[in-house]
Order: C-alpha cells, then sequence, then structure tokens
RNA sequence: GCCCCCUUGGCGAAAUUGGUAUACGCAGCAGACUUAAAAUCUGUAGGUCGAAAGACCGUGCCGGUUCAAGUCCGGCAGGGGGCACCA
C-alpha cells in the first residue's frame, strides 16, 4: 500500500461529494446566540469566462482562515458570488454577437465548476450574480432609500466621448486621446449625471481609519491620502482690470497662505467659469483652452502634461500689498475639480509654480529665510524651496515660522474686507469627490427613476422594482441599446400617469460590489438586508483581495455601510474588520525569435546549473526568456488552474501557491517549485501509509517527549501564523515536522500511539491548506469522521516548557559563543555564568568589562 | 507630475518587531539504492583567506542613533503599483 502514489485526481472529486452531501459548510443565517461566529469572505470574481491563478491564490488564502475557524469551534460564514455586470460582457456582445446575459451566466456556469474543483469551504446556497434581477432589485431600493435620504443628487460632469462609435468611454479606453475602438479623436462632453455624496462622509471616512487596526497601514495611509484633507484659506482677489468680464473678484483655495507676498501669478482651470467667460469673445484663449481638453480626463494625463498657459490680460489685487497687481493665467494643471477652481502661484516655494513662471517669465519672490540669517530670503534657481524658515520680505508675517505666518494670514484676511465681506477664511479642503455613478450602458443596474416633462426626475414606485433590463437588445448600432429601446424606455410617469421617459444610465458596477458582504448574510432577504442577520454578521471579520481595490473599491463600501446605516439598513458603520491585500500571480515571459510571445507550455526551459536558456518546443528555435510579469493573456505568460489541478491536483496547486511568498507579496510561478509541491503531497502519503503499517509497539520515553514536544512546538507556531495569515511560515514549520515525524518513523524508539498522536494533528494542521490529502489520511491512519469537521488539537502547554535555554553571547556586539542555562536563572547569575565561560575571560584578558547586557532569554553582550 | 510600496545567498524567502542574519523550500553538487533511468534516501552549501582551528567581510548604496541595526532616523539609486468610467 505505502509504494502506491496518491491519486489526487479520484481522491479529490470523492471528497468534494462527501462535504457535499454532508453540507459541512451550509451555515444557518441566524446562529444561536451562543455561537460565536466568523465571516471570511474573498473579493467576489468578475465572470471573465475562466479562473486564473490569482483567483486559486485569493480563494487558497480564504479557504484556510474559513477551514481553521470552523475547527477552532466559530459558525464560519464563507459565501461566493459573481460581480457580473461590466463592460466586458458588451465588448463581447458586439464582437461575438452573443447577448451579455447568456456570456455572462456561461462564463458563471464554467467557473462555477472551476471554483468547484478546487475544493473550497464554501456555502454555495447563498451564491447569487450582481445581474441577477433578484439582487439589483434590491439595489435599486437602496438607490431609491438613498434617494430619499438626500444622500444621492444630479449635477453635471465630464465624460470622455467617442464621436465616431457615439459612446462614452472609460478611461482605459482612451489610448492617446483617441478611443481604442474608433481610433476617432476623443471630446470632452458635459452630462447629467447622478452622484452619491460620499464627500459629505470625508471626515468621518479618514478619522474612522484609525480604528482599523486589523488593516494594512499602507492601504490606510493611501485611503487618508485619497481623501486628501488640507486645511487653508479661501481668499478672494479683486479684479483691477476687468474691462472683458462681469466678475469682480476671483476665489482661490490654498494651503499656502503665509506665501502670500510671494504670489506673482494666478490660474484658472481651463473649466473655470471666468474662463469659460472669456473664452466666449476671445478666439484664441477658446482655441487654447480646446487644446487643454484634448489632454483628457485623468489626473495623470493633466499632471504630466506640459505646463501651458494663457494670459488673459485681466489683472487682480494683492490682499496685502497696496498697488500690487498680478497678471491672470488660464493654466492646463489647474483642476476645476479640487479648490476653487483658481489658484495663486507662489513660484519660488512651489515646483509646478515655478516651472510655469519660468516658462512664461513671471516673478519669483522668495520670502522665506533660513532661520540662522531671517533677513536673507533663500536664493530660488531651478529648484523651489519648499523647506521651513522664517518668513521674509513678508510684511507683517516677517520673522514668523510657517504655522504662524499661516494663522496670522488667515486672521489678517479675515478682518480685511472686501465688498463687506471678509476677505478670506480658513478653510478645510478635501479631494475626495463625490461618486459619479451614471453609466451610459446597457449591462449594468437601471438607476429606477423617470423624467417627466411636469414633475421633473420621479423616483419609480417600489412595487413596480426590479426596473429590469430589457433582454431584446442589440449591439450592432453604437450607443446604448437602452435609448434605442421605446417599449422599455417609454413609460407613464409614475406620478402624474403622463408619458415620461425612463432613466437609460445604469449604475457603475463598484456600485454592485458595495454591498454584497451584507447581501450574502441573508441572499434571499425580501428587503436590502435582512437587518438581524447583517447585524449578527457584520462587519466581515477577514476580507481579502488585491491591493488594486485598496482605494475605490473599500471606500465606496465604507460609505455604503454608512449610508446603509442611515436608511436604516444595517447598523453597522466599517464594513471590514480585518483585510489582507494579496500580491499577485507572475510569470516568466517568452519571445520567439520573430518577436512573438510564447505561452509557458510552448517552451522547454534548459538548466544546466550555471546557465538558464529557453527552446522552443516544436521547431527548437531558441527562445528569449523576458521579465516576471502579472500573468496576463496579451503576454501570454498565463498557467491554467485546470491543466495544474488536472495534472497534480488542487490540494498541490493550493499548496504552493501558499507556500511559496508571503501572501501580501507577489508569488512567481514555476514548473519547479508546482513540481516540489507535489513532491510533498507524496511524501505526506508515504509517511502516512508507513505510520499507519507499522506494528503496535511501545517507545522509550524520551524519544516520545521529544516527538510530542515537536508537534506542540510546531501547533503553538502554526496557531499563531494561520491567524495572521502568514501561510509561508506555518508550511516552513509544517516542513520541519514532517522530517521529523520522518526520522521517528524509521526509528523503533517512538511508540506507535505517540506517533500516530503526532501524525494525526499533522494532518490537521495540514487540512486547511490541503484538505483533500488531509481526509485521505486521516482515514488511513484510522481515524473517525472527517478532519473537515473534526475540532482543531488542543495545545498542551506543558509541552512547550523546557528547562535550560540556550543563549548567545556576544562581545562587543559580535557572537562568540554561546551559554547553556536554566531558564530561571536571573540576569545576575546569567552575568556571572558569562563571565567565568572560558572563551569570554580570555576576550576580557583580566581587564573588568566595561558593560555587560544581558537580555532575559534573548542574548548577552559584553561590551569591553 | 503627485502619492504609495518593495530591494536579504544561484532563486522563493525566514528572522519571535532593536537581540545568534540566511530557518524552510526550490535549483545545484557529492554519495547511496538501481543493469540503467525515474522515484526515493543521505550529506553539502553566503563570500574571501586558511590544511584546519579560525579570522575578516556581508541584508541595494552613503551616512547617523545604539551595548547591539535586515529592523530605527537622514539622504540616494533601482524596480513595481495607484491616480477617480477596467474590475
Amino acid at each position: 500500500m505505502a509504494s502506491e502514489r496518491y491519486n489526487a485526481r479520484s481522491v479529490e472529486q470523492k471528497w468534494q461529494q462527501r462535504w457535499d452531501e454532508d453540507n459541512i459548510f451550509q451555515t444557518s443565517t441566524l446562529p444561536d446566540s451562543d455561537k460565536e461566529t466568523y465571516y471570511v469572505l474573498e473579493m467576489f470574481p468578475y465572470p471573465s469566462g475562466r479562473i486564473h491563478m490569482g483567483h486559486v491564490r485569493n480563494y487558497a488564502m480564504g479557504d484556510v482562515i474559513a477551514r481553521y475557524k470552523r475547527a477552532k469551534g466559530f459558525e464560519v460564514l464563507h459565501p461566493m458570488g459573481w460581480d457580473a455586470f461590466g463592460m466586458p460582457a458588451e465588448n463581447a456582445a458586439m464582437q461575438n454577437k452573443t447577448h451579455p446575459k447568456g456570456w455572462t451566466y456561461h462564463n458563471i456556469a464554467s467557473m462555477r465548476t472551476q471554483l468547484k474543483s478546487m475544493g473550497l469551504s464554501l456555502d454555495w446556497s447563498r451564491e447569487f450574480a450582481t445581474c441577477d434581477p433578484d439582487y439589483y432589485a434590491q439595489q435599486q431600493k437602496l438607490f431609491l432609500d438613498f434617494l430619499a435620504a438626500d444622500l444621492v443628487y444630479r449635477k453635471n460632469a465630464k465624460v470622455n466621448w467617442d464621436p465616431v462609435d457615439m459612446t462614452v468611454l472609460a478611461n482605459e479606453q482612451v489610448i492617446d486621446g483617441r478611443g481604442w475602438r474608433s481610433g476617432a479623436e476623443v471630446e470632452q462632453r458635459e452630462l447629467t449625471q447622478w452622484f452619491f455624496k460620499i464627500s459629505d462622509f470625508s471626515e468621518d471616512l479618514l478619522d474612522s481609519l484609525d480604528g482599523l487596526d486589523q488593516w494594512p497601514a499602507k492601504v490606510k495611509l493611501m485611503q487618508a491620502n485619497w481623501i486628501g484633507k488640507s486645511t487653508g484659506a479661501r481668499v478672494r482677489f479683486a479684479l483691477t482690470e476687468n474691462s472683458k468680464t462681469s466678475a469682480s473678484e476671483i476665489e482661490v483655495f490654498t494651503t499656502r497662505p503665509d506665501t502670500m507676498y510671494g504670489a506673482g501669478f494666478m490660474a484658472l482651470a481651463a473649466e473655470h467659469p471666468l474662463s469659460l467667460e472669456l473664452a466666449q469673445t476671445d478666439s484664441e484663449l477658446s482655441a487654447f483652452m480646446d487644446e487643454c481638453r484634448k489632454i483628457g480626463t485623468s489626473v495623470a494625463a493633466i499632471e504630466t502634461a506640459e505646463k501651458m498657459g494663457f494670459n488673459t490680460g485681466l489683472t487682480v489685487a494683492h490682499p496685502f500689498i497696496e498697488g500690487r497687481v498680478l497678471p491672470v493665467y488660464v493654466a492646463n494643471f489647474v483642476l476645476m475639480g479640487y479648490g476653487t477652481g483658481a489658484i495663486f502661484g507662489c513660484a519660488a516655494h512651489d515646483q509646478r509654480d515655478l516651472d510655469f513662471a519660468r516658462k512664461y517669465d513671471l516673478d519669483v519672490i522668495p520670502v522665506i529665510a533660513d532661520a540662522s540669517s531671517p533677513d536673507q530670503a533663500i536664493e530660488v534657481g531651478d529648484t523651489a524651496y519648499l523647506g521651513d524658515g522664517v518668513m521674509v520680505n513678508s510684511g507683517f508675517l516677517d520673522g514668523l515660522a510657517k504655522d504662524d505666518a499661516i494663522e496670522a494670514a488667515i486672521n489678517k484676511l479675515q478682518e480685511q474686507s472686501l465688498d463687506n465681506s471678509p476677505q478670506g477664511v480658513g478653510e478645510i479642503n478635501y479631494k475626495l469627490r463625490d461618486w459619479g455613478v451614471s453609466r451610459q450602458r446597457y449591462w449594468g443596474c437601471p438607476i429606477p427613476v423617470v423624467h417627466c416633462d411636469d414633475c421633473g426626475v420621479v423616483p419609480e414606485k417600489e412595487e413596480n422594482l426590479p426596473i429590469a433590463l430589457p433582454e431584446d437588445v442589440t449591439f450592432d448600432t453604437p450607443g446604448n441599446p437602452l435609448d434605442r429601446h421605446p417599449t422599455w424606455r417609454d413609460v407613464p410617469c409614475p406620478s402624474c400617469g403622463k408619458p415620461a421617459k425612463r432613466e437609460t444610465d445604469t449604475m457603475d458596477t463598484f456600485v454592485d460590489s458595495s454591498w454584497y458582504f451584507a447581501r450574502f448574510t441573508d441572499p434571499k432577504s425580501s428587503t436590502p438586508t435582512n437587518v438581524s442577520a447583517a447585524n449578527r454578521w457584520l462587519p466581515v471579520d477577514q476580507y481579502i483581495g488585491g491591493i488594486e481595490h485598496a482605494i475605490l473599491h473599500l471606500l465606496y463600501s465604507r460609505f455604503f455601510a454608512r449610508a446603509m446605516s442611515i436608511t436604516g439598513h444595517m447598523d453597522i458603520q466599517e464594513p471590514f474588520k480585518g483585510l489582507f491585500t494579496q500580491g499577485m500571480v507572475v510569470h516568466e515571459t517568452y519571445k520567439s525569435k520573430e518577436g512573438d510571445w510564447l505561452q509557458p507550455s510552448e517552451i522547454d526551459i534548459i538548466d544546466d546549473g550555471s546557465n538558464r536558456s529557453a527552446r522552443h518546443s516544436a521547431t527548437g528555435d531558441p527562445v528569449v526568456i523576458g521579465g516576471i510579469e502579472k500573468m496576463s493573456k496579451s503576454k501570454r505568460n498565463t498557467v491554467d488552474p485546470d491543466d495544474i489541478i488536472s495534472s497534480f491536483g488542487a490540494d498541490t496547486a493550493r499548496w504552493f501557491v501558499l507556500s511559496d511568498s508571503p501572501p501580501d507579496r507577489d508569488v512567481i510561478w514555476t514548473e519547479a517549485g508546482v513540481e516540489g509541491a507535489h513532491r510533498f503531497v507524496q511524501r505526506i502519503w508515504r509517511l502516512v501509509n508507513s505510520v499507519a503499517s507499522r506494528d503496535n509497539q511501545s517507545g522509550n520515553d524520551d524519544a516520545d517527549l521529544k516527538l510530542r514536544k515537536a508537534a506542540h512546538k510546531t501547533l503553538a507556531r502554526v496557531d499563531e501564523m494561520i491567524p495572521g495569515l502568514r501561510y509561508n511560515s506555518a508550511v516552513a514549520q509544517i516542513y520541519t515536522l514532517v522530517s521529523e515525524l520522518e526520522q521517528s518513523a524509521k526509528s523503533q524508539s517512538v511508540s506507535t500511539k505517540v506517533l500516530t498522536d503526532a501524525m494525526g494533528m499533522t494532518i490537521q494542521m495540514i487540512a486547511p491548506m490541503m484538505p483533500h490529502l488531509a481526509e485521505e489520511c486521516w482515514t488511513v491512519i484510522g481515524r473517525a469522521g472527517m478532519v473537515s469537521a473534526t475540532a482543531w488539537p488542543e495545545l498542551d502547554p506543558e509541552m512547550l516548557v523546557e528547562s535550560a535555554i540556550t543563549l548567545p553571547v556576544q562581545i562587543n556586539g559580535k557572537k562568540r559563543g554561546e551559554i547553556s542555562v536554566p531558564v530561571d536563572l536571573d540576569k545576575q547569575g546569567v552575568e556571572e555564568a558569562v563571565l567565568s565561560e572560558h572563551f569570554v575571560q580570555s576576550a576580557l584578558s583580566g581587564k573588568e568589562p566595561r558593560k555587560v547586557v544581558v537580555v532575559p532569554g534573548r542574548i548577552v553582550n559584553v561590551v569591553i
């Protein structure tokens, strides 16, 4: 029996079926109150067609914690669903003449089969797709509740417009200013769109980050930067030359009112109302603004574009300096969406302003001096001075440090008056903008409102929900199919009954994923949530997904939790208590000599130890080994999980993605690594069989105790590592224990009872990661029931107690030896023992040590 | 442009969060078993010098704090990610 190789394929199918039949992963919606609950969630997948290794890694990681917590006695909720709306379905529809619905559900079916082959401990009875009318009906209900609670509103916003395809383009569909499909130059258009008032929550979303102590610090930092709180002042500048406009002043927001005396110019965004007004009579300005619009809507594009400006000829008065006027420019780097859409430029102390001033030959006025020579401003060449100092050349601000100067400047602005109101006030600004959710696409959740000529925007009646997507649509004509579907679009006004038109925009797919975690707590509920179930299960104890969602998805979900609390759908403010952001699965890339990307399966690697090269399997041609990159179809460096699972088994795939790299870092997929993981599977199998076939024999007490101690020591470490998702470290501990078990199994000194018990514990520790193998081994060593339904082994603290400890001894900070001392020896005793050591004596050569540092249980350092 | 992260042997990495740097695995090398191969097992392994004992150097680079730095601080370099309509 022991010589037989482990047949992953049949064993895995067998246990998957057993788990299914026994329903052991199904969770009750409202568990008994004495049961401790634990909610594990991995970010649900978009049904693109096939699962990829990133999914395997994500779901394997979540499954370990789910299985572990279940064994620890928790009632575990571990659901799965589909983030099923989105552009790829429409793209497929246009390319392949399929319907988005058919395409999506077909993909879901095949991906479900693939996920099931991984042996995940999921409660499949809770599965849903966001494109199920049952789900989006509830989302429409939420939208109406948000509307009633004044959390939703309409305003104009810019979109990328493709004039040939007659459609709105996502930023990623704009390539070098042109539509990805048509190649036409993209225009900016203003559309009236729906917005969620996330900015009302800026302060709360920022402050509450502090309480998220189980989130990675970097994600919290990214969110804080995204919310972008800055304190400063709103300042009104009076126009001194305004012959071209009816305006009398320009308002700016600045975080540096202390540098006001260094102001050299003023700059307006191209979309600033004053810019727009001036452009009506100034064709040159109008042309300049057209150029600005071509840069695109993304911040990255605007900020990396070359700084350009247009002098409007207007001037404004400096608030503090009698007689000083500043020229007013329209500039392509000023963002309308932040502050007031206008800035004052202080070239000496802001790099962007300095670049602009040098280009247009504007004043550069340094107003900060080094504290050691407070009368001499720091010279500025091509690099702005951003450091600290004291104010100089700044009138009443002279000699003040930055924070004091900011306060003094704001106070003065407050006292000064312009048109009978203060010239400036202190103000807090946030970069966080309201969340635009309107999408001019078919495959999304319809926004449940009707536009009536008489009544305006009218919410749909709740009893009419869901406003279901019509299925008889085609994608052969450009534009949104909902716009040209009269029987769906034209409806009576829910208020007055006159002919009216449905809103044809659908919701951003981020809306779908902003509350699915709450829906999972009772997915059949006739209201968006079953409030008791949501409150019982939420927040999600451990959420796992890619770092790419660190900002938007997580921030939107945090907003939704608040909005759903306000509208009475749950009482939870923070949706995710613990967050883990996993790394990507990456792979080497290969190119043929013709420069075509090649798949890993098309090539052979030749490795003689010193040189590594690759060859095309079919032709024998040399292959260029490229960089290690994220697995992607375009680079053809993907590995299909199905292939791995059918040749090695799900356990091997799971073990590999869990063992090789720390989960938050990228893992490099290698053939050798997978084979190594598979060898370990076979090694466990041989070991278990040799233990099972051993005669019942007694052993010697020392050897028995040593093995028991090893097992419990490993258990203690694994217990510490699994909750922190430090799986690679847990794996290393298990390897060490397995080696020890192999030695014990060979020798006659360990009793069969102790050996079998230690083997059992090892199987239990492996079970969360390789559940099928563990079940099979559990049976082989004669344990009853399923390991998946067995309680986690109890740790025996006595097994961790040691009587002596080995301490490293340093001399002047360098390790020079070791000393073994009783564990409970005090500092004085350790010091004496160390000083009497031979090598310490000879190092001292008769002198007294200057200092002896004893860190109990850790290290001793003798300083000479 | 702005923001964030990462950098430890040939490779993936570990280091109890300031306390023995390189655990564990992969690849390698040597050996055992085998007619042979595969599979498996045993040993070996940061660099330099040395027969050895051992000494010195060593966590991207430069500097600092400390009895002690991979870990903390300042500066620099290289690589990667995000930037609001991809999911």
